[in-house]
DNA sequence: GTCGCGCTTGTTGCATACCAGTTATGAGGA
DNA sequence: TCCTCATAACTGGTATGCAACAAGCGCGAC
């Protein structure tokens, strides 16, 4: 959706081109909300924020207003502004719209035919093997987002893409994917599924590429559920509803 | 050409108490700008902006600043705002991710089963078979909106509804919709395809919705496009007024 | 005539002051 | 002890002033 100067800082960690105070703001806040840093609930007092940062309350109320609308935080008048953590029923639509835009990127990607993205994508797998085999959980989850990324990008639909974004960063998906991966054998799973949609991709099979893909979502989804659901998670928050 | 690029005259004051001022002027500007009655490229400074609304400054640059990130209007820093215009590819990205949503939700609602919104849905059919037998393009497009809307409300996915809200914002839909609409035969064959749309959701046929829907949402696509391939002019098109 | 420099004007970016609504709190009475 | 209500503290909402930057325009040098 936003073709603001700091929209890219979910997919890569750029070297920060927007030398605006706000755009400072509002990365360093988006990376500490999807991180976890700043768990779901906490207070996010724009005094307060604006003497952390030392700057004033206007662009850091700007930087609030812009998370609003991408449901990072929720602002509610006259009483404060807070980190929003998505409900059970939330993150159950967010994955149904994550199998939905990845499942058609798959698609177009492999409608594409040969592109410089393919070579990566083998580059990636090949990484990622070696960190399954080696059991770098936090190498691999990276190498996850990596993955993704690619066949986002590969599908060369820059509004996919943001939409894409947008919705990664409403999952708070760096910190719910290390919850999935850490059921066991689901790190071998993954990349097994990973390399079945780069095959089909290879092989143009737009179809048959969706399809994988969309099941290889759902089954993450799944892992993910499995690992929330004994009311596991130390340390995370519970989803206030 | 007509010059379109002052937008601040004769902005009248609607009450609309009960709700902040940046709201009221976020709806007013977007509506606008849908709308078509603010043309793109227009310029949207700041304190114009604010004296026709006689407002301040503040309120209107927030919001500026949402409607960036809904992407209906570009922020060039330290020189101006103004209302950005999707390009050609844009449009045909944009129209691929509305055939992805519309087909997901109208799968979603197929697989849902009786929900109140399939009376609705009737109920609009009926009226728009009116519309179109009467030859009022103006009312039948109000309920080819309508018709689209209910399949996403029925879908219940307020995640798919958001993104698919932020879409057609950004397609201006509204000032299109009749430009497509004014392809001869096209409100005929529009409407029997809304049918069959809805004819598959009530055999809780998902995957044929789907494909129905996706089919539908392609062919108003071209329609589209042969109503604006021969005018390459883009200065504004009439078809609205 | 043409190019380039500098000023002037217009724009947003940021800081600050004030305003209004919400909420917690505690004193006082039943 | 509990409830009520007034009040104060804290919050975001709005208004405004200043500063920095971009760009157009005119003047002067070549």
């Amino acid at each position: 959706m936003p073709d603001t100067r700091d929209a890219g800082q979910a997919f890569r960690k750029q070297p920060l081109r927007g030398t605006s105070v706000r755009s400072r703001v509002i990365s360093e806040l988006r990376g500490r909300i999807i991180s976890g840093e700043l768990a779901p609930g906490t207070s996010l007092s724009e005094i307060v924020l604006s003497e952390a940062f030392g700057v004033s309350r206007t662009p850091v109320r700007e930087a609030l207003k812009q998370l609003q609308t991408e449901g990072l935080v929720n602002i509610r008048p006259r009483v404060g502004t807070f980190v929003s953590a998505p409900s059970r029923r939330e993150i159950t639509e967010l994955f149904q719209m994550k199998e939905l835009l990845e499942g058609a990127a798959a698609r177009l990607l492999a409608q594409r035919g040969r592109v410089p993205e393919l070579e990566e994508l083998a580059d990636n797998l090949a990484r990622a093997d070696a960190a399954v085999a080696d059991g770098d959980q936090e190498r691999y989850a990276e190498l996850v987002h990596e993955f993704h990324d690619l066949v986002m990008r590969g599908a060369d639909n820059a509004k996919l893409a943001d939409h894409y974004r947008t919705l990664m960063n409403q999952l708070a998906y760096h910190r719910l994917v290390h919850t999935s991966l850490s059921q066991p054998g689901r790190p071998t799973r993954s990349e097994s599924e990973h390399h079945h949609v780069l095959e089909l991709v290879r092989a143009k099979d737009g179809d048959g590429a969706e399809r994988v893909m969309r099941e290889h979502v759902r089954a993450s989804h799944r892992a993910l559920m499995d690992s929330l659901d004994p009311q596991a998670s130390p340390t995370a928050p519970r989803a206030a509803d």
